[in-house]
DNA sequence: TTAATATATTTGTATAAACAAAAATTGTAT
DNA sequence: ATACAATTTTTGTTTATACAAATATATTAA
């Protein structure tokens, strides 16, 4: 028999995880841009200037999936990153955010910041750091 | 410029929510059935004989999405559950879970719970009711 | 009764995801 | 050098999802 905790506070995770993305996808829908394709800007925004092959963008997506191929295909036809065979190793594909997509960047961001501190308006400081603390220690 | 708790603390959720879905999905892949259709089948248990509506699953639901229709056709196929027009509403169907489908969730409802204890057991029973309780605070 | 509105479900369609297999390149062992 | 394995990316296919429109029935108001 599972513990009523366990079963509640998995199931917390799973609801609230759902509310997040329904929140933040309102955000994404109004600027047209899905929540894979932000992620992957701001991983090459994180790299300044310094190429990222595929392989390095699917490891550090928090939606790890397959076709990061596809992603960055319709991230190119908004011109927001561009790409092209890497000279040193030629399996791989270097990929750089553009300007356009910086810029694309600083508009949407403010607005999910606010959006995520809204979402946790009703946690303290220490709430919050409580909170992160706890879910670390879940299915590692 | 947002809180680094607070980004934090939203990513752990969704993160922990990826991991959770993963170990969960593990078991629904062995038994050959999605996490959604095991979801109405338990929406149904509970209902211990009695009927429910599309309507009803939907609300119920942890993943509502559109398509409970097709959902319940799958279900059918499998012979988990049964559906008949409602005599008082005709609107409605009437969706019941076979006795198939009961011997089904009993067979894998232990391999779940399993599954969802050994994710938690780094938490204490505290620890749990903590987390659930700030969970329930969060993009309400 | 008829029309208008509301409710419940189904269907169509476009897009996304999961998964496996293929293709291209590189590295390694013999 | 050749063959074999490993790495990285792409492609194909099946299934799932989101959303809108369509269908069927029921309810309400004139």
């Amino acid at each position: 028999m599972i513990k009523k905790s366990t079963r509640d506070s998995i199931l917390s995770i799973l609801k609230t995880n759902l509310r997040i993305n329904k929140k933040l996808n309102d955000v994404f829908k109004k600027y047209e841009i899905s929540e894979q394709q932000f992620n992957i800007l701001r991983i090459l925004r994180g790299q300044r200037g310094k190429p990222s092959s595929l392989k390095t963008i699917q490891k550090r997506m928090v939606h790890l999936m397959s076709n990061t191929t596809r992603l960055v295909d319709k991230l190119i036809l908004k011109d927001f990153v561009s790409r092209e065979t890497c000279e040193s190793n030629r399996r791989k594909i270097d990929i750089f955010i553009t300007d356009k997509g910086l810029k694309f960047l600083n508009e949407i961001n403010p607005v999910i910041d606010k959006s995520e501190e809204l979402m946790t308006a009703n946690l303290s400081e220490e709430e919050k750091n409580i909170l992160t603390k706890l879910l670390n220690k879940i299915a590692v």
